[in-house]
DNA sequence: CGGTTCCTTGACCAGTTTCAATGCCCGTGG
DNA sequence: CCACGGGCATTGAAACTGGTCAAGGAACCG
């Protein structure tokens, strides 16, 4: 995803807990985050959070500032963070590439978060989080910082929570029958996905109904219309 | 939003139900929606179906696509819709304002997609239809296709259950409950927005805590976060 | 060590789903 | 012109997933 590097200005570091960009700034560089997690979040009046982006090594947070949106969500540092500056040009001055590169990332944002979108409005609990740990688990993968099943997995319940739409009493209760099935390990911050297959199962489909009549049954607006889709 | 218009390269009418674009489809070319409403969706094996994106007339569909990416989610005419092609040319060819417009359509499509998922993770059945109806209505409004609080709504209430996550069933008494509450009125297609105010309110947030003390007890990790979060 | 933060567990509650049945609206065809 | 059929809206009753409240214990950090 990274693969075109941009010319990183300069570095800095964030604290835990610590924002990397509030509501409403204009920001003057996006970020590639080379060590840490992040996350992007909105806080409804009375307390509700929901997390709306995650932002793992390698990741650019934010791609869209780099044509000089405003900040329209909080982001903030969910472990400690070094992140490369990547300054914001105000347009002369960089390289074709550069512009590809921050395309794409906000293509790959569009695309994950449909993937959410599934998730919250259409899956169930353990269906979320089996997503969840899966997608973490190919990110990581994919930069390098996942092996043998296992990688890193800094977050809190109550982050995982925010992130699945759930509470973070449910993910714990979620969290232990996933591991009385053996699909993972989970402790001490550090994810073993023992069963792959069965967690990215779980992740599409839910237990497959025992009742196969009511599995057939199940087929609401969208697979009835399709048929008539098909026609013209 | 369409400020500053791409040269439609031709026209072309879809029929409702009939696919814009299929998953795996490498299209030449982007629409621009004059007429109709269109969505771009994702199916569970079991049937579930998730609506991640609406496109309304005035809409770009898909920006993405516009840099050569593979359509990941179909897309499907929720009405009869007249749409305009406009190619997507190799590279050059193409004004510094065409690629402007589409990294434009891009951004909006990321923060459009983000309130949805705050909407789906955080937010009850009235919250999350009332903030449906408000997008519509605002949208439709920047067109100059909404006036006096109304506008047209061909949605069906499986459709908006698609959207927001809901079963037809539920959205159904929710509809009544907020026509009840003198919110709205929608019948035949149209919506007339009765009190405004209210249903902004009632978008972002729900019957105001009559339990005050349930209300500061109940700030979970984010806005405990938050003070330790400003110290650095 | 001492104080948070985080994880865990239990009992109870509620919003939403599921299942099922009825009626309405409208386009089609006899 | 009216009967038929299909999609859509509506309603009720029962079931369930996930939420709320509360409290104890483990883990972490200065």
């Amino acid at each position: 995803m990274a693969s075109l590097a941009l010319v990183p200005d300069n570095s800095v570091c964030f604290r835990q807990h610590q924002y990397l960009a509030r509501e409403h700034d204009r920001p003057d560089a996006i970020y590639r985050i080379e060590e840490g997690w992040a996350c992007r979040f909105h806080l409804l009046s009375d307390g509700r959070r929901q997390i709306t982006a995650l932002f793992l090594p390698g990741d650019y947070c934010e791609p869209q500032w780099g044509l000089g949106q405003r900040v329209t969500q909080p982001i903030v540092a969910l472990t400690r963070v070094r992140a490369a500056r990547i300054a914001c040009l105000p347009a002369a001055g960089r390289s074709c590439d550069h512009y590809y590169n921050l395309w794409m990332a906000l293509v790959t944002t569009v695309e994950r978060q449909a993937g959410w979108l599934v998730s919250l409005g259409r899956k169930n609990a353990q269906e979320r989080i089996a997503q969840l740990l899966c997608e973490i688990y190919d990110r990581m993968h994919e930069s390098g910082l996942a092996h043998a099943q296992q990688c890193a997995m800094p977050l809190t319940q109550s982050v995982i929570a925010d992130i699945t739409g759930l509470t973070p009493v449910h993910v714990n209760r979620t969290l232990q029958a996933m591991r009385m099935a053996g699909l993972i390990r989970l402790q001490s911050k550090w994810l073993h996905i023992r069963d792959m297959e069965g967690l990215r199962r779980s992740a599409t489909c839910p237990a497959p109904a025992l009742d196969t009549r009511k599995m057939l049954l199940n087929m609401r607006s969208a697979p009835m219309t399709l048929p008539s889709a098909v026609r013209f």
